[in-house]
DNA sequence: TTATCATATGTTCATCTGTTCATATGTATA
DNA sequence: TATACATATGAACAGATGAACATATGATAA
C-alpha cells in the first residue's frame, strides 16, 4: 500500500508515509455509503433556505395554515406552498386539512434538533 | 387587531379569528431576528453539499491534509481546495500547517452534533 | 537561486434554485 | 348550481452555485 514511492526514501519517511495510508484506508473504510452521505447533503440543503427555515421556526411552537404563514412573513402564498411542498416531501412537515385551509405542523422532533444545534453555532 | 373582517360574522367565528391573530402575532413575537435566521440558512446550506459532507465526515476522526482528501475522496486538488476555504469560511473547519502540507480538523463538536442528528433522520 | 511539491485562487460555464405570475384544484356557502 | 375562498401547481426568468481549468502563492530542498 505505501510502497509507490520511486526514489528511495530513508526509514522514518518511509514510516511516515505507511502511517499516512492506514490512516487513509482507516478512514474510507469508516465513511458511510456514498447515496447516504448525498441523501445527507440533501435533507441540509432544504434547510439551506432562509424561506424555509423562517417557516420552520414559524412551526416550532403550534400548527399554523398556509394563509398565516404567508401573512406572518410577509411571503406569497405561492412561495410558501411551493416551499411547503419541498418540507413535505423531505418529511420536515406534516399536514391536515380542516374545512378550506390546510394547517402544518413539524413531522419529527429532529427538525427541532437541528435547528436548534444550528442555532447554538450560529449564536456562539 | 381581530377586527377587521369587513362582514358581520356571528361571536364563535369571530373568537376564532382573535384567538389566531393571537398565535400569529405570539410566533412572530417568538421568531428571532432575521439576520439571525439568514446566518442559519447559510450555515446548513455549507452542509447541504454532498462534497462538503464528504470532506466534513472524512475529518470526523483524524486530521488530513489537502492532498489525501483530494486522494481519500477522488476529487480534484483544486475542488477540495476550494471546498475547504467555504468550510473554514463558516468557522467549521480548521487547519495547521505543516511543512509543505496544511492539516485540516474539524473546528468545533457542534459539526459532529449537527452531522449526526441529520444522520439520524436519514437513516430512519 | 531554481526546481518541485502542496495548496490557494480567479475565471468561465453549465446547471440548479427560488420567486413571480397565471391558472388549476379543492372546499364550503349562498 | 355559481361564487368566493384557500391552497396547489406549471412555466418562465433571474440569480446562485459547483466543477474544471489555468495560474498564482507558499514552502522546502538541491
Amino acid at each position: 500500500m505505501a510502497n509507490k514511492e520511486e526514489k528511495q526514501l530513508d526509514i522514518p519517511e518511509g514510516e511516515f508515509l505507511a502511517a499516512r495510508e492506514d490512516v487513509v484506508k482507516k478512514v474510507l473504510e469508516q465513511q458511510p455509503a456514498d447515496e447516504i452521505l448525498y441523501d445527507l447533503a440533501e435533507l441540509f440543503k432544504v434547510f439551506g433556505d432562509s424561506t424555509r427555515i423562517k417557516i420552520l421556526y414559524s412551526l416550532f411552537e403550534t400548527e399554523l395554515c398556509v394563509y398565516d404563514i404567508a401573512r406572518l412573513l410577509n411571503l406569497s402564498q405561492s412561495s410558501v406552498s411551493h416551499q411547503l411542498r419541498i418540507l413535505k416531501t423531505s418529511k420536515l412537515v406534516k399536514f391536515r386539512r380542516e374545512g378550506k385551509s390546510v394547517f402544518y405542523s413539524l413531522d419529527d422532533e429532529h427538525v427541532r434538533e437541528i435547528i436548534s444545534m444550528g442555532m447554538e453555532h450560529v449564536e456562539e
